[in-house]
RNA sequence: GCCGCUGUGGUGGAAUCGGUAGACACAGGGGACUUAAAAUCCCCCGGUAGCGAUACUGUACGGGUUCGAGUCCCGUCAGCGGCACCA
């Protein structure tokens, strides 16, 4: 009978579709575990053989945690606002949520294709007003508790399309759409105070099982610093304040920078004597993107602000003030006290304008570039009471002088920044609150959530950048739930980022009308115990998720700090040729088409058996039929598996063996390994012949990979019958370490660290006997005439190791 | 520039703690079966020399530690990812 690959998915699919195996049970006495992927945004191009590597894996290993008697939750969903629908919304005329529900059907049933164990039953959408009512009421609670707030801030404006663009749309300073010049515009936005949870989000990446680099990203990405804040009089009636993380360089100070947004450069105006000038700086610093600030302008501009004078409290001498963009208004206090012998930019800045640069760490050439002291055993010199220090004595004594002397504290600084949760869209989750003339901006009550997405004839946004929702006159006036009062409502939207920050809780229980979570089903099954997802969603996704989870713990919601105790990453699939798969590349591999041709158990097999899953893998079409090959090998050892139940001798250490092998790799995702010792047991089942009892572990061990198939044949061959379960149902075979080893192994034997022979010997034999069987040896006798034996290494079962040297 | 990762046959990739480099596949070559093709089965497959046994060489490059290095240490080069005037 030939492997009918088509027939059997389609008749598999219906049955789990029909008796529902993969039912996640609330409560149930077995133990937990609950294993997600990231959901994916269901574009209109459908999947693409990226997605199934995650879902597979992780697939595999849920399959797996079943059958070794877990409760396993393996649940999916949908992020489904974004702009790419909005903007095909625009472009066709149809509703977004029309598009969102044709995309979520081809997705779905693409993803059925595949045989994924997921339990549809509790399948979201986080553009369902029954799910998102319950992200608004989260940002309710935010903005109860004050992290949430409105701010005029700088936001990327295209010129052309006048519109407010997220971070991710501008490419190299333009417009990722039009290639118009990008500007920063006050607007005011809603923000999160994310800034608040900074130490805590560092702190509790120590306890959670996260691959290393992952913890490393996010702690680069909150970039956690320690110096101290410093005050300066200066001849006007305001101090400045500076944050440094070098005060040991205060000696060495020559000027002081301000940025070009400082709000005291303004309320300075009168006193400085160039203001004209000052302002033209100003106006052209508003009038450059970040990306011209940064990365292209890193010729250091500024102008000195005549009449300004500061002291340096050290030196008790006075400096000059500048203005210069390379000073950031977001970092710091927006004024940089400017070291040029030991800071690069502040020696750049220093050189262009003629201000003198003094060496306070020695070691270095000053007069060439500025001296950053690789380690701090660097000596003071220059620094009064400092002199003869080393850097790494000078920083805390310099932070206690400071102190004594109430020069300023020490103090902590983070690069990561709140989180601009506005943005002027249609397609996202209306913010629930009203702005009233007299109360001021007033949550809605909880009893009128979910507030609903209103319809609007149009999807584009204004000429001045607002929301489409703003033209909604009905709509934006309100009365005030506070006073009764005229209002209007908030027209800006939340961010994709929102849905996304909590949706495994909803998982949990997905139908709920009166909770996010009931608390029976949030204790039973948080965290998350395994947590795979790409990279590129390590510094945003996942430290929104966690900030979110850490408030909702705050706030009684959820019991653990942390919503995911692991957290892996796996690789991209790369087109042919090793590049990014794109549209405009025309490299796109649809999953479809692998499947029509070999059937959804060769590509999960496939994706599986390719590479790393961690690293980038080229994906080839050619190399396929390698794992179909190996199916069709599975299922013809039907026709010569013997009649006989029992695990046979000569086969029973290469089934213990890779019992061993595929149950470890599982758990380390070694798929690909896992993969090649099933392949090498058919080999030997091949080679040896075997019985129906050595071909029900194969199919046990089969099955998380191949469900398919296995249940096929674990049909044909009568187990389905005699257990009266699905193979799928079974317990996860089990295997003794006593039976993985085989009677005898062949060891190396090496003269002075080179192989020479291969001999073969009793397991566990001890030294003496491999030294004296390996002497015996006719190859190692060859190599031993007129040499004498000095010393001998035995690695027990595996290499012999001569040590030779010419007799005298 | 900074942080992180990676460099292994024609290709994808294996190789617990430092212990037989190239498992398992793909491609390729040879053979069997077949009228033929597909499928299937068997053999070969890093390089150099040799009919062969075998010898030398080989994990980006240069050093080092070690009885022994793909693996550890120092330096260099290349590629990928992230951040980037963060004081």
């Amino acid at each position: 009978m030939k492997y009918d690959f088509a027939a059997i998915e389609k008749k598999w699919q219906d049955k789990w579709e029909e008796c529902k195996p993969y039912a996640a049970e609330t409560g149930s006495s077995k133990p937990k575990f609950y294993g997600l992927i990231e959901f994916p945004y269901p574009s209109g191009q459908g999947l693409h053989v990226g997605h199934p590597r995650p879902f597979t894996a992780m697939d595999i290993v849920t399959r797996k945690k079943r059958m070794e008697g877990y409760n396993v939750l393996f649940p999916i969903g949908f992020d489904a606002f974004g702009l790419p629908t909005e903007n095909y919304a625009i472009k066709n005329h149809i509703h977004p949520a029309v598009v969102t529900k044709k995309n979520i059907a081809n997705f779905t049933s693409q993803l059925k294709m595949l045989g994924y164990g997921f339990d549809w039953d509790r399948c979201v959408d986080t553009t369902d007003p029954k799910y998102y009512k319950w992200t608004q009421w989260i940002f309710l609670q935010l903005f109860k508790k004050g992290l949430a707030y409105k701010t005029t801030m700088p936001v990327n404006w295209c010129t052309s399309c006048k519109c407010v663009l997220a971070n991710e749309e501008v490419v190299e300073g333009v417009c990722e759409r039009c290639g118009s010049e990008v500007i920063r515009k006050e607007k005011s936005q809603w923000m999160l105070g994310i800034t608040k949870y900074a130490q805590r989000l560092i702190d509790d990446l120590d306890d959670l099982d996260y691959i290393e680099r992952v913890k490393i990203q996010q702690k680069n990405w909150i970039g956690r610093s320690t110096g101290a804040e410093l005050t300066f009089d200066t001849n006007t009636e305001d101090r400045v304040t500076v944050y440094t993380t070098r005060p040991d360089t205060l000696f060495g100070v020559t000027y002081m920078v301000i940025s070009p947004e400082h709000p005291l450069l303004t309320k300075w105006q009168d006193k400085i004597k160039n203001w004209d000038e000052v302002d033209v700086y100003k106006e052209a610093a508003a009038h450059k993107s970040d990306f011209e600030r940064g990365e292209l302008n890193k010729d250091k501009t500024g102008v000195r602000l005549e009449g300004i004078e500061v002291v340096n409290p050290a030196t008790g001498k006075t400096v000059p003030m500048f203005v210069s963009d390379y000073v950031l208004m977001g970092y710091g206090t927006g004024i940089v006290m400017g070291v040029p012998g030991h800071d690069q930019r502040d020696w750049e800045f220093a050189t262009k304008f003629g201000l003198p640069i003094i060496e306070v760490v020695s070691g270095g050439d000053i007069t060439k570039e500025a001296f950053v002291a690789k380690d701090d055993s660097a000596v003071m010199v220059n620094s009064g009471f400092l002199n003869g220090l080393t850097v790494r004595e000078a920083i805390p004594a310099m932070k206690k002088y400071v102190v004594e002397q109430g020069w300023g504290q020490e103090k902590v600084n983070y690069k990561l920044r709140d989180w601009v949760f506005s943005r002027q869209r249609y397609w996202g989750e209306p913010i629930p609150l009203v702005n009233c003339e007299k109360c001021g901006w007033v949550p809605l009550p909880e009893s009128e959530l979910p507030l609903v997405l209103p319809q609007v004839d149009s999807y584009e946004l204004t000429d001045d950048g607002e929301s489409p929702l703003s033209k909604m006159t009905d709509w934006v006036n309100t009365t005030c739930p506070c006073c009764g009062g005229p209002a209007k409502r908030e027209t800006d939207t939340m961010p994709q980022w929102a849905g996304s920050s909590w949706y495994f809780l909803r998982y949990m229980d997905p139908h709920n009308d009166n909770e996010l979570v009931s608390k029976e089903a949030e204790e039973y099954w948080g965290p998350v115990d395994w947590y795979n997802g790409g990279m590129e969603h390590t510094t945003l996704h996942l430290l929104y998720s966690r900030f979110w989870h850490k408030f909702l713990y705050d706030i009684g919601v959820v019991h653990t700090p942390e919503p995911y105790a692991k957290r892996t990453s796996h690789g991209m699939i790369l087109g042919e040729g090793g590049e990014k798969m794109s549209k405009s590349r025309g490299n796109v591999v649809n999953p479809n088409d692998i499947v029509n041709q070999y059937g959804a158990d060769t590509m999960r097999l496939h994706i599986m058996f390719i590479g790393d899953f961690e690293k980038a893998v080229t994906w080839s079409n050619e190399a396929v039929k390698g794992s179909k090959r190996f199916l069709d090998r599975c299922w013809n050892l039907m026709d010569i598996a013997k009649d006989d139940l029992s695990i046979s001798e000569k086969n029973e250490p290469t089934i213990h063996k890779t019992i061993k092998k595929v149950t470890e790799d599982i758990d380390s995702l070694k798929m690909n390994t896992a993969i090649a010792a099933l392949m090498t047991m058919v080999n030997e089942f091949y080679a040896n012949g075997l019985t129906k009892g050595d071909l029900e572990q194969l199919m046990l061990l089969l099955s998380p990979f191949a469900p398919h198939i296995t249940e096929e044949m674990w049909e044909l061959t009568g187990f389905a019958a005699k257990y009266g379960k699905m193979a799928m149902q079974m317990p996860w075979p089990k295997y003794d370490e006593t039976k993985t080893v085989a009677s005898h192994h062949e060891m190396a034997v090496q003269v002075n660290g080179k192989l020479r022979s291969t001999i073969v010997v009793p397991a566990d034999a001890d030294d003496q006997t491999v030294i004296d069987a390996a002497c015996a040896d006719e190859k190692i006798k060859r190599q031993m005439e007129g040499m004498q034996l000095i010393k001998t290494i035995v690695v027990k079962n595996k290499l012999i190791n001569l040590i030779l040297k010419p007799a005298k």
